[in-house]
DNA sequence: ATTTTCAGTTAGCGCAGGCTAACTGCATAT
DNA sequence: ATATGCAGTTAGCCTGCGCTAACTGAAAAT
């Protein structure tokens, strides 16, 4: 099963509120903007790729392959959002766009930003 | 009518293949790897959008409208690649890495980028 | 003058991924 | 004990955008 752009940001989005506290699939829904029914199929296909598991009482929990994917996503886009802030762009407009970015760009190319960024805030 | 990201790439391959000669829909979809009727609806869109037309024969040029889209996706495309190699990645990698993050950042980031290239570059 | 080739179109399929409407099942409130 | 509310699911719709199969119509080849 190979992830879709929109699964890894719900598995993303279940990383972040996960920081926080429970997650049920309603907290997903309202937090992207997304209709219960587009949850619940979105969760049984994670599920089904070994993303995600629930308990008896519906909250959500990511599987090891689940955190890689979240975790990924996330570095991407905290990275790149920082990146296009310090670029002198909006913070609203550097995190709108980050979200888009991060699920397009390879791993080298991220690799180099990073790495570049890293040096790029040491000299200032 | 909203540009769609595939409306996008096609305008912009119309454009790349247009500055080498003239330019029929069959072109098109040779170019990108797609079908034959795939690229006629696109065109049919496009058409109905106000961004493409085409002569009696067939052959296909912009608009104003597509050619503004069209420039705006290459200029993104090209410097987007550029800044990616001199940030080390591997020339294939940073057009198909282009390729994608050029639908999909804002003007304002992009601007961004472009002027960061431009003092990046004369650095060096 | 037929036949073949080739560009383009039409019809219709499949997948991803949103949506609403309507149901289930539990948990709480009256 | 019945009623209300809420989380989740099921069924089924819509749009974007690929695809194949099959047709049209003109140009080129025999």
């Amino acid at each position: 099963m190979h992830i879709q752009e929109s699964g890894e940001m719900y598995l993303e989005t279940i990383y972040v509120l996960l920081k926080k506290g429970p997650v049920r699939a309603i907290d997903v829904g309202e937090y992207m903007g997304y209709s219960k029914p587009s949850v619940s199929r979105a969760m049984s296909l994670l599920k089904n790729g070994g993303y995600v598991v629930a308990d008896k009482e519906g909250y959500l929990a990511l599987t090891d392959a689940g955190l890689e994917v979240a975790e990924k996503i996330f570095e991407r886009h905290t990275l790149i959002t920082d990146f296009l802030i310090r670029l002198g762009v909006d913070k609203n407009t550097a995190a709108e766009d980050a979200c888009k970015i991060e699920h397009h760009i390879s791993d080298e190319s991220f690799t180099a930003i990073k790495s570049f960024a890293k040096t790029f805030t040491e000299k200032e």
